[in-house]
DNA sequence: AATTTTCATTTGTCAGACAATTAAACGTCT
DNA sequence: AGACGTTTAATTGTCTGACAAATGAAAATT
């Protein structure tokens, strides 16, 4: 853990990887204490604002956690998903913005996400997902709603449907694409015609789920994907040609 | 974007967000530079190694990149995909291995992932990626192989049917799962007969590829999941008897 | 005009210092 | 002896000032 060569330009980010590996591979267990920073510095033979950087990119990374104080320190951080889930939202919403991805392939990838949850959801769910999902679904149906609010609820019914899974690696997955497309589906205006065809089908999907058919799922939510492709055509275009 | 409250504890990190969001919403173009770390000392009225410690906890999510020199400083960074993947890795991996997701689960999200490709890289896969998925799978029926040549194998195999999907999303987050996977996958010890089990599946999979027959391609898979999940099942025992 | 030199700007690093926080050690009182 | 308040030491967070290294632009020279 103590590799540093004779280049004095990425110090930071050298002691940054060494310690970064050592939690990687196991050297430094959950919980367990780094040496101070002074410490550090020392073992590193570097300052100890060379130190910081290094712990502040482990601390972007939620690697560590640090405290003040006598018994204070950085601590190496057990890794939730609740940290992860905001992580990979940032990563995927940058990556859709900054057109290192388009729309449609963003969209392909959820929906086919989705799809691999319906089976899983179809035997799992419980009653307070179909409970959401039916909810959802009803509220959609409403008139009067923004287009902001169908949208919002259009997640929900989808983070109920992936939540029954009951597979917390997906949901964390789910939760960025989802997440990072928000901000497009949010420039769709929906008609009263297509707001009542994705409540059907969104009607369809909950009755399949409660049914516990994951093959019918699989085929509304195909339909859906499609559907929802189409309607995002007209703004990709429209985005398009705001760019040229 | 000069958001500072009278909080003088977590000066870096609030000023690391400011910029954050500032690039995340937009208002910081990709290629954009920022001011010079004095400029940014001096509007978010703090000192240099305070900026600094910011600008090295975007610099660890890939945000920004820095340059020496007179007309250097920190740029807005494109996100490749190359970045995502290795953070995608670095969390998954450690979600993993501190037991914060069970390798059952991870199992289970990496095949329904699979599975959610199998129809697209039915419909688009080339002859290069078929010629992979061939070559791999005979590979792994050479005698002599050891366990981690044939993981390797194994993971080659995978990515090439993911990719054939030529959905670079989905290679992404599959790229997550199969990796964190790896250390475990190679704690495994793969008879002679296992692995002809699971050669046999692997061309089947190839085949149902081959054939655009992304149905056939999903069964197999379903019951390549199904075998994995048998052979880990000794691991993680193993693994708990250690641990307790 | 081409090349070399100088120079200003910016990041990377260092040294030393002080404030804020926190828990443990210590002392005091009941 | 035990409970409670005080001191103290350790540690992070921040600041100030400084120098080294890189780098492109401007100036000087050929």
């Amino acid at each position: 853990m103590k590799i540093d060569p004779k280049n004095p330009a990425d110090l930071s980010a050298q002691i940054a990887k060494a310690i970064r590996d050592a939690i990687i591979c196991g050297d430094l267990p959950v919980d367990e204490r780094l040496p101070s920073e002074a410490e550090l510095a020392d073992q590193f033979e570097v300052s100890r604002p060379t130190v910081r950087e290094a712990l502040k990119r482990l601390a972007a990374q939620s690697l560590i956690r640090t405290q003040r104080g006598a018994t204070g320190g950085a601590f190496v951080n057990r890794l939730k998903f609740e940290d992860a889930y905001g992580q990979q939202i940032t990563t995927s919403t940058l990556l859709l913005s900054m057109n290192e991805i388009s729309f449609a392939t963003a969209c392909e990838a959820r929906y086919a996400l989705e799809r691999a949850c319906a089976p899983l959801s179809a035997k799992r769910r419980t009653a307070d997902h179909l409970a959401t999902m039916r909810a959802e679904a009803h509220r959609q149906s409403q008139p009067g709603l923004t287009d902001e609010a169908f949208c919002a609820s259009d997640v929900a019914f989808h983070r109920a449907l992936v939540d029954a899974a009951g597979n917390p690696v997906l949901s964390y997955q789910l939760a960025g694409a989802v997440e990072a497309m928000q901000p497009l589906m949010n420039m769709i205006t929906f008609s009263a015609r297509s707001r009542e065809k994705i409540v059907t089908l969104h009607t369809q999907i909950a009755d399949a789920i409660a049914a516990q058919d994951g093959v019918a799922a699989d085929m509304h939510l195909s339909a859906l994907a499609g559907y929802t492709q189409e309607l995002a055509q007209g703004v990709i275009a429209q985005r398009q040609e705001k760019r040229g």
